[in-house]
DNA sequence: TGTACATCAGTGAACGCGCGTTCACTGATGTAC
DNA sequence: TGTACATCAGTGAACGCGCGTTCACTGATGTAC
């Protein structure tokens, strides 16, 4: 009731925010509206003074999600790069650590919404498989940063293996995160380990 | 009205079928019992003569398709055995071709169901994980079927990371289908080129 | 083997419930003069 | 700057709908004698 413009698009980012960790907890579907806003302190109402439906909704909220990935990587590789620290080395130490595994809130936006997409609109499919093509070229980037001599094309296929893995990892450990935890905490630690391996192998010797 | 008892199991078992093509095509969530059962050719109140709550019928269905899974798994082993091809090759193509991707019907239930695990039942959860397991020391006897070797926890070990990657390609592949069908089939096409290079490499020039 | 009765798979209407969405209303904000 | 009015974010009740589930009923199957 009487909310200054400023506020209002404040209110919406709120909606947004609580959307995103819903959406990310229980999953699209088992978020209702009425649930959704009273978590970012509104009526049921309200809803549609900021959004046209809820499938508009979850499209903005996904595209927003997986944009923020790909700066929040570019962020990490720049950081790395300003520490001297091998940029790859550590994003994979942290996307296979059981911390990004258990902090669904906070964690990889292309691997917890991989599973809804195909149920998504149009649009919103077509957000992720851009988000994904830029996360798969900054991948491509931290390995040629690693190993120069690679040529861009081995690169690229490189990257595209390492990354479905280590999406692949992290969804199979948090499947079975109740159920077998002590298999859940395995899987992150040999496909870190494996990887490392394969890496030191690859540039022959020298260690990273 | 008036059924032998035979056409009785007989009848659960299409319930169950129904289920389960519905789930993987849908998710378990956006299929409802009336629709589930008019699938199976029944009325919706017949359901619950067959099973206590959906949540059961949710159950049973995973756990049944993850354990056909691993049985289909092992036949196509112990077939690739018989006829002298190395059966991880096989399994590989096999598994990251667009063939499986597409028909979901019948595509890797662990892949399938990995997104909608958290939110099932314990028992799900745990069946899930059992199941798992199993494919992972199958993962891990191809791989020391091929590389004799290589030690019992190294094979683990790659099994591990070498089955997380297959998932994670798959399930990449799938979500960007619609959004970018050339980077659907790129994924799966350079996954199977990575793991093969490294393969032939790990053997040392010895061609598969 | 034939008859009487209990069982229970299947039917389809109905239940309460929460969903996404609409609506009339409120009242401070923003605007026109 | 002060006043009158339009705007529109937010409220909360209500909408139709499909959900999971219950129920009284049907009638062939299976069983007891």
């Amino acid at each position: 009731m009487g909310v200054t413009k400023e506020t209002a698009v404040e209110n919406r980012q709120r909606i947004l925010a609580a959307a995103e960790r819903l959406f990310r907890e229980k999953g699209v579907d088992a978020v209702g509206l009425t649930e959704l806003m009273k978590e970012a302190g509104f009526t049921q109402g309200g809803f549609y003074n900021h959004f046209k439906s809820k499938e508009a909704l979850v499209s903005e909220v996904l595209g927003k999600a997986v944009e923020e990935g790909v700066q929040e990587l570019s962020d990490a590789i720049a950081s790395s790069q300003t520490k001297g620290i091998d940029p790859l080395t550590r994003q994979i130490n942290w996307y296979l650590s059981p911390q990004q595994r258990d902090d669904i809130e906070c964690g990889c936006a292309m691997a917890g919404f991989a599973g809804d997409i195909p149920r998504l609109t149009k649009d919103a499919q077509s957000s992720y498989a851009e988000a994904l093509k830029e996360t798969l070229k900054q991948v491509t980037e931290m390995i040629r940063f690693q190993k120069p001599t690679l040529s861009k094309k081995d690169a690229h296929r490189r990257a595209i293996a390492l990354y479905g893995q280590m999406v692949g990892s992290l969804l199979l450990s948090r499947a079975v995160l109740t159920g077998d935890p002590k298999l859940a905490d395995e899987i992150l630690k040999q496909t870190r380990a494996e990887i490392f391996a394969d890496l030191s192998k690859s540039v022959r010797g020298k260690r990273l």
